[in-house]
DNA sequence: GCAATAAAGTAAAACGTTTTACTAATCCAA
DNA sequence: TTGGATTAGTAAAACGTTTTACTTTATTGC
């Protein structure tokens, strides 16, 4: 019933916890404890097995081996597909991860910060949303290792590994203007972070560069949370007007959405309306006709974030801050 | 720096260590504290933002307020919504959820439960492999409350909450003789799960309910973990069969890789091809045309295991197992 | 043959809580 | 006025580890 603990292992095995202890950590040799008492001991662990209580570990050594991943929103596919490979990788390095979404509510970001630090977390690994800035602060200060992905916030000084947003974006467009585009929508959130702001920037900009003028009826801010329902009049309004001959929506979920509407209000795409989503999904893929899409490269992400966060674990002083902006790639689809 | 302790406060405010805990931990009426202490307490907590270190407190009690969820790959979009209910359920109940994915070695699936074990985690939910029994066994025997769901493992004797496979896939296949197909296909896994069976089973049936002799090159068994490109070449030579006039993809994922394959080789999917997909996913809904899907009901199927794994946490005596079996809904496409 | 060094191991403190069993002071009833 | 009950609080053990500082015995060099 009540599981073995260290001291059962040395009273059976007859020495010192304190051996037994060291036996566990690979620390004989170094403490100079016998060949014989070594290999007695590892028979009866293997033999009980017995497993050390993490939890014991984790007060007296003040780390857990853990790493808390904070995200928006683990159903969204590339959260979700993030999550794997990050988990994965550190997996593999001996750390596991445990990860939880905001869901975008701030409240919920602060309470997860704090959940995972009374739980002695050794890193963070967060896709940040405005207004945890403080929270974020405390841990810095407190020596914690934090990385951010996707997201990042303009005053908070840390690592960050990111597709390079406003390029995506840029290129997105100046591949609508290439086919004679020019009158380009875009559909994105009003959720306050960078890399929302720059996909919006990069739209600005690559119009700008091609001399048409910025139409604020064309863009679309549609609220985080918001019903589906609502989400859909106003994407409807939007693509009913004649005019319009391209879209970009700046995350696969609007996408999904997007596509939902045009597929109800019979709107073709092809030469007089063409659509780019920001983030892939397997939908697109299947989509008839495929629906082009800036690909974040998933795989570069995830081994970017793991390198530098163990990185940071493995040693002793505060490494500088890194910031990798890894391109994305448009892929073109039909 | 270092983050406060209990102590801290009590020194702060004067009192013993135990005044604080009882304070901290809503028992003071009980513990006859005064008023005057608890506001003076109270305020030195909100002040200094003291969190309680949990680690210490599970050392302790013996329990984490955690609920450990293993499933096969968060990645999946069955599984990642899943999760994201049962999170945000057990949440609400303050419980928090760790979860990881098996990717169907048995090693990882072991290697998770005493990850979990270790931590002490106060319940499981697991979506189990075979060839874990043996560690599940062992959980029961310590008295841990252990669910399973979407899949059960025939030997072990717990609690279960999962969609009816049989019937659903039964209803499937009857849904495609009812419009006069006779050459239905099956694509399937050849993961040994109950339920996988009985999706099997349920097609099986249906077929010999109706007169209609199986045909074993019908029926595509396909490995799990085996290289995207093989699954195609398999997949295409059972469509490019001139009779063949429906198939039933056995999970979503297969479904998608299906669907990608009909695209490349061109098959038309209509009056003479009829496609389901057990487990509905955003791609069928928007594909061209719509692809029929077998819904399990998310939902009701978070809301079960939640509701039974905190009755069993609540309860101080182990309670009967109970099987939970909820009807799947076809979802007639286009 | 004696001091210094190495080998083999251990006792006990510490990590930060919760909880049990206790004390001291006050109150109230008879 | 006394002694049981209540009020207000505390000391210390316990949870299961790791680690520091220590002891005891054996070995070596000279």
């Amino acid at each position: 019933m009540k599981s073995l603990s260290i001291k059962d292992i040395a009273v059976k095995a007859n020495v010192s916890i304190t051996t037994v202890s060291f036996i566990i950590n690979g620390k004989a040799k170094e403490k100079s404890i016998s060949e014989a008492v070594i290999e007695k001991v590892e028979k009866i662990i293997a033999e009980s097995g017995y497993k050390p209580n993490q939890i014991a570990r984790s007060l007296r050594t003040g780390n857990s081996n853990i790493i808390g991943l904070i995200i928006e929103d683990i159903s969204n596919s590339f959260f979700s597909r993030i999550a794997r490979l990050i988990e994965d990788k550190a997996y593999k390095r001996g750390y596991k991860i445990i990860y939880s979404s905001t869901e975008n509510s701030i409240d919920k970001a602060k309470e997860l910060i704090n959940m995972f630090k009374s739980r002695k977390v050794d890193a963070y690994i967060i896709s940040p949303i405005m207004g945890i800035e403080e929270d974020i602060r405390m841990l810095l200060d407190d020596g914690n290792p934090v990385i951010f992905f996707d997201r990042k916030l303009p005053d908070i000084n840390t690592s960050y590994v990111g597709a390079d947003h406003f390029n995506a974006s840029y290129q997105a467009i100046q591949n609508f203007i290439d086919q004679g585009k020019r009158n380009i929508a875009l559909v994105t959130t009003d959720i306050n972070v960078e890399q929302i702001v720059e996909r919006y920037d990069g739209y600005k900009k690559a119009l700008e560069d091609n001399g048409i003028k910025y139409d604020e009826s064309l863009v679309l801010k549609i609220h985080f949370n918001q019903e589906e329902s609502e989400t859909s009049d106003q994407m409807k309004k939007l693509f009913e007007q004649k005019s319009i001959d391209a879209v970009l929506f700046a995350t696969n979920y609007l996408a999904i959405s997007g596509l939902k509407v045009l597929k109800q209000i019979k709107k073709k795409i092809g030469d007089d309306f063409a659509v780019i989503a920001y983030d892939d999904h397997e939908a697109f893929e299947l989509h008839t006709p495929g629906i082009s899409a800036l690909q974040q490269p998933l795989e570069e992400i995830a081994e970017n974030v793991i390198k530098l966060i163990l990185k940071q674990l493995s040693s002793k002083t505060k490494l500088d801050n890194q910031q990798v902006i890894i391109p994305a790639k448009l892929i073109i689809r039909d």
